[in-house]
Formats: structure tokens, sequence, C-alpha cells
DNA sequence: TGTACATCAGTGAACGCGCGTTCACTGATGTAC
DNA sequence: TGTACATCAGTGAACGCGCGTTCACTGATGTAC
């Protein structure tokens, strides 16, 4: 059709960004190039304009989801959190597990929808999913290390960023596991996973049973 | 070929054993039925002796993987643990946090395994695979309940079991996201959370630092 | 600045392949007499 | 207990389909002069 430059490259963006959406609500395996080339706009054939091949595109997506920008915790649900907060940490907890943060998987945390696809993908695509948790942790251990109320006694900060991310991101995935077929169980495991990672960093503005807690989430959200 | 009774339900146990498997390892869109039978030991077109569709096979592996004697934590890792053990939570910790377990993924807990699959299953076996939750988050909070040490202040037993137990699958899901790309940092995932962990259910006889905990953690795991 | 032409992003049909599923066939099992 | 026959688990070829990938073609872009 004959494009610019300038327009080629944000081409090959929409392809991407239309990835990384689709591979984290279903999976790398459960999207195809067709579908993903119409979902971006295009049709089959351009893609190999762009890519080498789909494992390259994971590559790729897999670099641009997991780390930089989407570093953060949690892409895009409200209000970016400021540079400095006091309750840095909490806020990253309440946002994570959310409700809406656990519905909205197309814009949710790329590190916790791509681990189980993860073991799966080339190793170039591996490194770098393995780069975007790593640097993940680091900025966790740092928040954790600048704030002596989030330390602990017995651990390193970054023992303690480990432990605390991973109780995030496996209540996110079992919540969502059950989300269609159970939706009481699934907002019992983010609100009891949500107040006891509260308590572990000192924020008190949670009440301790599900049910009040359920009651008042819609309140604490917004 | 002509089989006995008998011998057809055992052909159907080895189908779904092997689809257990095989599942747990590759995720469900990653396995094909021609290999799942030859796994099994068949040929492809006698599946539909046993099944109406892939679906019904998937729903009846979740159920069976999910509950029932699987609705121990930790399937086959070393030998079964005794029905009353003080120290019975610390040690489903160390096994389930253990490199043998996250290694050996075709034996491990297959509601960590499948927990990313479940949103895209049919009806019937989310609703296993919920219930298969359900039930073994009720078996945690029954110990911790049991079990004074275990309680927490402002938590209920059942909070209590769901914040420890995500904590468990996160660590599991994200030490195998990397354990091919970046051993060290999956090794490093597995000992800081097991450590938390077992910190938090009152074990001491684990060492605090990662350094430490990796040069025992073969003796540890025997 | 204007003209001639090479480049290359996008199109859409086609490729081989493996998927889930169907089918006609087989022969030992297990029942009817 | 022995014989005759219906059942049905297992076989392996075949089905349509969607996958990742290739290809000949197109025409605006962008360069050479």
């Amino acid at each position: 059709m004959g494009v610019s430059k300038r327009q080629t490259a944000k081409n090959k963006q929409a392809i991407v960004t239309a990835a990384a959406r689709l591979f984290r609500e279903r999976g790398v395996d459960g999207v195809g190039l067709n579908e993903l080339m119409r979902e971006a706009g295009f049709t089959q054939g351009g893609f190999y304009n762009h890519f080498d091949s789909k494992d390259s595109l994971v590559a790729e997506v897999v670099a641009t989801a997991v780390t930089g920008a989407n570093a953060r915790l949690c892409e895009a649900i409200g209000k970016p959190l400021e540079a400095y907060n006091p309750n840095r940490f909490a806020r990253q907890i309440k946002n994570y597990l959310s409700t809406d943060n656990r519905n909205d998987i197309e814009k949710s945390c790329a590190i916790a929808c791509l681990a189980p696809d993860a073991r799966r993908m080339s190793e170039e695509a591996q490194a770098a999913y393995a780069q975007g948790l790593h640097a993940t942790l680091g900025q966790l251990s740092s928040i954790i290390e600048s704030d002596p109320t989030l330390r602990a006694a017995q651990e390193s900060p970054r023992e303690r960023a480990i432990a605390l991310y991973a109780q995030m991101v496996g209540a996110l995935v079992l919540s969502r596991a059950v989300m269609s077929a159970d939706r009481t169980l699934s907002d019992e495991i983010l609100f009891a996973a949500r107040g006891d990672l509260l308590r572990a960093v000192g924020d008190q503005t949670e009440g301790s049973s599900f049910g009040r807690r359920q009651a008042r989430s819609k309140t604490q959200q917004s």
C-alpha cells in the first residue's frame, strides 16, 4: 500500500500492543496471528514485514510488557502513584488486589499473566521475563529499604519484597482462576490476601473480616 | 480388540492419569489428543470410547487432580504427612517450596499448575477447580484452627489459610517461570518465600539468609 | 523543483501441518439359550 | 457346561479447520538525478 517510515513504526507498535493485551487475556498459545493482526487493524500476511516469527514477537512483547513502564506493579489501574508516598507499598497492594485489577486482565500485571507461559517461551523471551521480574523485585526492595516501618527483623529487604510479591501474585492468580465459577470465593481470596498484606506493611485502614471488607470494597477502591 | 470391563476401566484411568501429568507440564492447550493417547499407550481413535470430547476429559482430570487424594497440598513429594503432627503446616511449606517440588511439575500441585488454564475451561471444569480450591483452603483453615500457635490476632483461620496459601502458590509459580532462564533467581524466590512462611507459622529450623539456606537446602529436603 | 524509479509495508490467497473429531472395521468379551 | 451371537474397546485412516508461515502482487513512499 505504501506507508511512511513513521507510520510503519506506529503500525508495528500497534501489533505489539494488541499482542500484549491478547496474550495476557488468553495466553500466548491461545492467540493466533490471523486474529492478532485483525485486532491490530491489519491482514495476516503483513505480520512478517515486522517480525521473523511468532516467537520473535513474543520476545518483544515480554520485553516491553514486563520491563520499563510496565515494571510498575500495576499498569493503568487508576491514577499513577506518586514517586514519594509514605504509604506507597500499601497503595500498590490495594490497587493490585482490587476487583478492578482482577477483572481487567488485559491491562494488568504482565508478570502475573505471563508467568505460566514463561516456561514454554523461547530462551530470549524467558530471559526478558526473568530480567523484568528481577527488576520489579529490585524496585520493591528499594521501597522497603527506604522505609524503616516496612522492614522486618529477620529478613533482608529483598527477601521481604519477594515474600510479599509472591503473595500478591498468588492471590491474583487464584482469584482469577475461580472468578467465573465462584465469584464469592474469588472475592474472598482477594480480600483475605489484601488484608493480610496490608497488616504486614503496617496499614491500618482495612477492617479484618471478609464480610465487612466486602461491604466496604466499593468505596475503598474508588 | 476386545477388552474386559475391568481392563477398560483401567485404560480410562491411564488416559486420565497421563492427561493430569501432561496438562500440568504443558497446559491444557499444549497437549494434543494424539500425543496424549500415545503417551497413555493407545491410538488416537480410542479416545472417544471413553470421553465425549476433550472438554469432558479436562473436567474429569480437574475433578480428580484437584480434589480427593490430590487435595493434599503436594502430591507424592517424599513420604505422606502424618495426620497429626504439630509442625504439619511447616512441613507442608517445606515440601511445597522445595526445589524437588518446583522441578517435578508433572507430579506437583494441580491447583497451582492449572490455575492459569482454569479461566479458559468449560463451566463444569471451572466448577470442579473452584470446589477443589475451596476444599483445600478448608483443610488448611482446620489445621490452623486446631493449632493455637498458628493463629493470628486479627485474622480468622480461613483468612490466614488463604493468605499463606496464596503466598505458597505465588512463589511456586514465579520460581517456575524463571527456572530455566535464571536458576539463581528461581532459587532465591523459593527460599525467600519459604523462610518468610516458616517464620510466619513459627518454625525456627530455618536460617534467614539466602546464601546459608541455599547451602543447606540439600539436607533440608531429604 | 520536477521526473523516474527502487523500496518495502500491506494485501489476501495458498502452503503444509497438527489439531479435535468421525468413521468403518476388528475381534475378544460376555450374555442368551 | 457348551454353542451362537451381540457388544463395544481399540485401530488407524480420514474429515474439516485454524494454525504459523510463504508468496506474488500493489502502490505510496522516498531517493537519485
